[in-house]
DNA sequence: TTCATTACTTTGAAACACAAAGTGCTTTTC
DNA sequence: GAAAAGCACTTTGTGTTTCAAAGTAATGAA
């Protein structure tokens, strides 16, 4: 692949990451139902693209308590943000060399 | 999702096909070689994209002939281009609330 | 205590991606 | 002019990914 397509990230191909992704990008901190809520996907699909983003490091969790409940929140790392940030400059770049 | 997620298109999620779609934007018409070509792809997999691509009308197949030897040639349909550019459009909106 | 809710995790089927092998031509080479 | 090579895809089979639904373990409410 050529110049800026070959600079996507192919852990951003989905709609539902790059969701999380961007929420992540612009708040902090966010808990599991907060992304649900942004993104409306079901609690499995959300808990199985969490992890793979997980697993790339590109965002930590933080499980903690509020009081006795669980308290999980996510945030973008790093690295997270960088990579994401390519993904989205590639893309604007394809954009671009179409108009 | 909320706003200009929930507008990306799963048909655009895969590096290849935004590839095959934003070559087929700018050239009028391009054959199997070419894309092979530009998104440096194996044959199968790019038919397979292809393919898909074609079921969903965003790009149509002309089947000729030069001289004795079959030509092919992909180019991009007006549905595809909107679908494209809607997909893009997304992005770029993406791409704004980050910053 | 029992039932409901929350916040995930696990599971299993279906869809998809991919490389490699195959097909049906045409074109070259001997 | 028969065999080999090349071209332009198509088919196949495997491995990966996605997803919804069911499951689990904890707290909270009745």
């Amino acid at each position: 692949m050529k110049d800026p397509i070959q600079h996507l990230n192919k852990i951003f191909d989905s709609r539902i990451r790059i969701g999380i992704m961007s929420a992540l990008a612009v708040n902090e901190k966010l808990n599991f139902n907060d992304l649900k809520g942004i993104m409306d996907v079901t609690d499995g699909n959300l808990a199985t693209h969490l992890k793979t983003l997980e697993e790339h490091e590109y965002i930590k969790v933080q499980k903690g308590f509020v009081g006795r409940k669980t308290n999980t929140t996510y945030s973008i790392t790093k690295a997270g943000h960088k990579a994401f940030t390519d993904h989205l400059n590639a893309l604007e770049e394809i954009i671009k060399k179409m108009k």
